[in-house]
RNA sequence: AGGCACGUAGCUCAGUUUUGGUUAGAGCGUUACGUUGACACCGUAGAGGUCGGCGGUUCGAGUCCGCCCGUGCCUACCA
């Protein structure tokens, strides 16, 4: 057997990744009729610059469970999409080629998008295949793809036929950066600092009223004053008229329960759209609109002379006009929380334009009910998503006045602007290539010329749909029945109210089911000090440095240390320690192959032979790690699996089997032929389990050692689709186990003489005497050959006194040190 | 402000639910010693913890309950 003394993963990975392809055994087969395990995996975004460790941990996290489900005998249905489509890629490109959309046709921007959006995927896919990520690649997705551009459409217009759909025409959060509307969930909040500023208005009498704004920009859009009706400070002005200073218009003084007493003077502006507040009054009292921003977030006519001034300009020039009117009254610092987009931390203002929105507020109790029916791992999760929905305050708008994206399939009457919305055997479709059939005619007026809508689909209305995007929903040919809903959809905390979220309510809506039945949830990477990495921080750790320098595996040994849900500092020491595991494993199974040839390199035939006290102990210990791991992986806690097969296979096999059986073979003349053949087996049998055991976490080095030791000519071709091994609760043997514990108890009393008295331990003992009751005597006298052959004694003998104290108190030692042999 | 997590050895983390139960574990680091018949990418042994704090339940609490302190994340702020 040829058996290389070193592992070496550069050499190693890419040959076995190209066996795996060769040999096909991640593809996903159709026919195969074995029960499927199907995953929803997030399809990254194509900024792909910004790959670190703690992705790589993510990504890995959930593919130790998937191998697991292939060793357990599933069917894998296990694809990559890319989320090649909107506003992130936008952003990315526009920040790359320091562009904006202002600034350049439509087609060059969409062309630049689509090879930023081939780079990113490039470098992504590298860098899962170098992990050894085992996802079937001929099922790949983009969400910019037709497949997906199908299904988008299609998710429209079946929600717009169940009425969940309608254009309206509101004020919408918008950001002015990226000039479009943006829906709620993707605002984040900020802390920002400020300033509070006292403006006296000009009474129904003349006198100072005095109102508390940090927005002074936005005093020509409001439209109103506001008290709380119990302000008896106030009583007598409600109903009058206030006039605005500098713009010298007036405006009316009314009342809302909403207005606090305490905060300021009292009195409130309210203006076409500074918050949320004011859209509620807005709308409650149909005031007035001053909308003052153009799309760009600039001021309009109605700023008078502050026209096509910057918010921020604007601000300055009113308080220093104000003043010299001597309307500021009074200047405060604060810091307060304002809402920022997420994708280029602009504060959110609202706009006014018609905008496409799926109706989610109606349907909050169904929302939270579904999240009931996940399996959250692990469960706490599902807070997260009930807060979220029990916190929605806004329908999803869905159109964003962009590019690059899914374009909806919609056209509007020339003539009277009623929407036509594409029949299904219409889709894919762009509006702007193409126009409804010949004959269509508008249904409200009867006009036969429709103009396109430019707007395009929020990235989310088609990541939502990646459950049915993978199951082909739109197309004849889909895979509905076989792996819909999923098995299980894999995601980091932060994109519940996002992903998941807006995915369990498309299914809702389509399917009247779940998405999938489990969730898993990732924690994330951290730096060393508990940060977030971060490009801005500088404290990223490329992967593929760490795959270059320790090995894929290595770096999966790291992943696989977080629990679930849970985060993790990257320590370089940890990934050296899976190096070292990795070292440990591959000696070890080299051991195991040494013992698997005769003097000659002839191979032996293996048989169970006599086995002993301790080979029935590592057996039973075996089928108990196998047991638990199992069991733990099925409950998706493969932190623990891992943990518990490493410990068993370091302390137990290595450092206590190993030791003790390998007398038998150094000196087999002082044993029996069948219990040196058992000594073989048994090796031979518990390094393969536990190869097997590892091949989810580390499966480069596993397959490794599986093609050179462990592969025989009928097996599986490869260590990932061989069998996940079977715990065998009738083989545990109690005794042996007990057994077991107080030869280890002993031994180790015995080595610790050793190291007291400072010689090696191999160096022989004379005499091994164990002393204790005979009880305890009965059970150790079977393990004299082995106790013997473990601590190097040249004689074991029972009963006496002793003076060196084991672990187990009743066991005491006394040891005489022999002649060195040469 | 509310919600959820977290706080255990110098460091990074298990263990806390299902099941409260003798002297609380691992790796790294550290100390001493050893070593060339799997492994120096090594072995053996040692030192190191009032389990964030206070109180309660219990024969018994790292584990269950209450309060508090600290950290992180999420959500939200009265302009």
């Amino acid at each position: 057997m040829d058996f290389p003394k070193r592992y070496n993963p550069t050499e190693v990975e890419p040959r076995t990744r190209r066996f795996w392809n060769e040999t096909g055994i991640y593809k996903f087969n159709p026919e195969d009729k074995r029960p499927i395990f199907s995953v929803d995996t997030p399809p990254p975004y194509v900024s792909s610059d910004h790959l670190h460790v703690g992705h790589a941990m993510s990504y890995s996290q959930a593919e130790f469970i998937v191998r697991y489900k292939r060793m357990a005998g599933f069917s894998i249905f296990y694809p990559m999409g890319f989320d090649d489509n909107g506003l992130p890629t936008e952003r990315f490109v526009e920040k790359k080629h320091k562009i904006n959309k202002s600034k350049i046709t439509r087609e060059d921007f969409i062309k630049l998008c689509l090879e930023e959006t081939r780079n990113g995927a490039k470098v992504y896919r590298d860098l899962w295949e170098a992990l050894g990520i085992s996802v079937d690649w001929d099922l790949t997705y983009s969400t910019i793809d037709p497949r997906s551009t199908a299904t988008s459409q299609k998710s429209f217009c079946d929600l717009h036929r169940q009425g969940r759909i309608q254009r309206r025409d509101e004020p919408i959060t918008w950001c002015y950066k990226c000039g479009t509307s943006v829906a709620q969930a993707e605002i984040e909040t900020a802390e920002l600092e400020s300033q509070l500023n006292d403006i006296a208005f000009i009474g129904p009498d003349g006198e100072d009223l005095i109102i508390s704004t940090t927005r002074p920009e936005l005093i020509p859009a409001c439209v109103s004053l506001y008290v709380n009706p119990e302000d008896e400070r106030y009583a007598n002005l409600i109903g009058k008229k206030a006039r605005i200073p500098l713009f010298d218009y007036e405006v009316e003084i009314r009342t809302h329960p909403d207005v606090a007493v305490d905060f300021g003077t009292g009195l409130m502006m309210v203006c076409t759209w500074g918050d949320m507040e004011d859209v509620k009054k807005w709308k409650e009292h149909r005031l007035d609109t001053r909308a003052i921003f153009n799309s760009w977030g600039k001021l309009g006519e109605l700023a008078g002379p502050y026209e096509n001034m910057t918010a921020q300009n604007a601000r300055k020039a009113i308080l220093k006009d104000l003043e010299e009117a001597g309307r500021l009254k009074k200047q405060e610092k604060i810091s307060h929380i304002v809402g920022v987009h997420d994708r280029c931390d602009t504060p959110i203002e609202f706009n006014h334009s018609p905008q496409w929105f799926v109706s989610l507020l109606d349907k909050k109790d169904e929302y939270l009910a579904r999240g009931e029916q996940i399996n959250w791992r692990p469960g706490h999760f599902i807070s997260r998503y009930s807060d979220w929905v029990e916190g929605l305050k806004w329908d999803w708008c869905i159109s964003r006045q962009r590019f690059y994206g899914v374009p909806f399939p919609v056209w509007y009457c020339e003539k009277c602007g009623a929407p036509r919305v594409a029949d299904e055997s219409e889709l894919p479709v762009d509006p702007l290539m193409k126009s409804p059939p010949q004959g269509t005619k508008c249904v409200a007026c009867g006009h036969d010329v429709f103009v396109p809508e430019k707007d395009v689909m929020d990235t989310w209305m088609t990541s939502s749909l990646t459950p049915l995007i993978n199951a082909r929903w739109a197309f004849d040919d889909n895979l509905m029945d076989r792996i819909y809903p999923m098995s299980i959809r894999v995601q980091a905390f932060e994109i519940i109210r996002t992903w998941l979220f807006y995915t369990v309510a498309k299914s809702h809506h389509h399917t009247d089911s779940l998405p999938w039945e489990d969730v898993m949830i990732s924690g994330w990477g951290l730096d060393e000090k508990g940060r977030k990495m971060s490009k801005s921080l500088g404290n990223y750790v490329p992967p593929e440095q760490v795959i270059e320098k320790y090995g894929a595996d290595a770096l999966r040994y790291w992943s696989a240390r977080a629990t679930l849900g849970n985060d993790l500092r990257y320590h370089e020491r940890d990934v050296s320690n899976g190096k070292r595991l990795m070292t440990k494993l591959w000696n070890a199974a080299k051991f195991v192959a040494m013992q698997l040839e005769d003097e000659n390199g002839e191979k032996r035939s293996l048989t169970p032979g006599a086995p002993t006290t301790i080979d029935r102990w590592i057996q039973s210990r075996l089928q108990q790690v196998i047991a638990e791991a199992t069991k733990y992986m099925d409950r998706y806690e493969y932190s623990h699996a891992m943990e518990i097969t490493e410990r068993f296979f370091f302390t137990e096999f290595c450092d206590n089997y190993i030791e003790i059986v390998k007398e038998r073979f150094w000196n087999p003349e002082n044993f029996e032929a069948d219990v040196v053949d058992a000594g073989r087996w048994t090796l031979y049998e518990v390094c393969e389990k536990v190869v097997k055991l590892l091949a989810p976490f580390i499966p480069y080095i596993t397959e490794e050692l599986y093609q050179i030791v462990f592969r025989a000519d009928d097996s599986p071709v490869s260590v990932h689709v061989s069998d996940w091994p079977k715990a065998d609760a009738d083989s545990v043997d109690e005794t042996a186990l007990e057994a077991g514990r107080l030869l280890i108890a002993v031994l180790t009393g015995a080595r610790r003489w050793k190291t007291d008295r400072q010689v090696n331990q191999n160096h022989p003992l004379k005499i091994l005497r164990v002393c204790a009751d005979d009880k305890l005597l009965e059970k150790l006298r079977p393990l004299s050959a082995d106790l013997g052959a473990a601590a190097h004694a040249d004689a074991v003998e029972f009963g006496g006194e002793g003076d060196v104290g084991t672990e187990i108190e009743e066991i005491r030692l006394a040891l005489e040190l022999g002649e060195k042999k040469k």
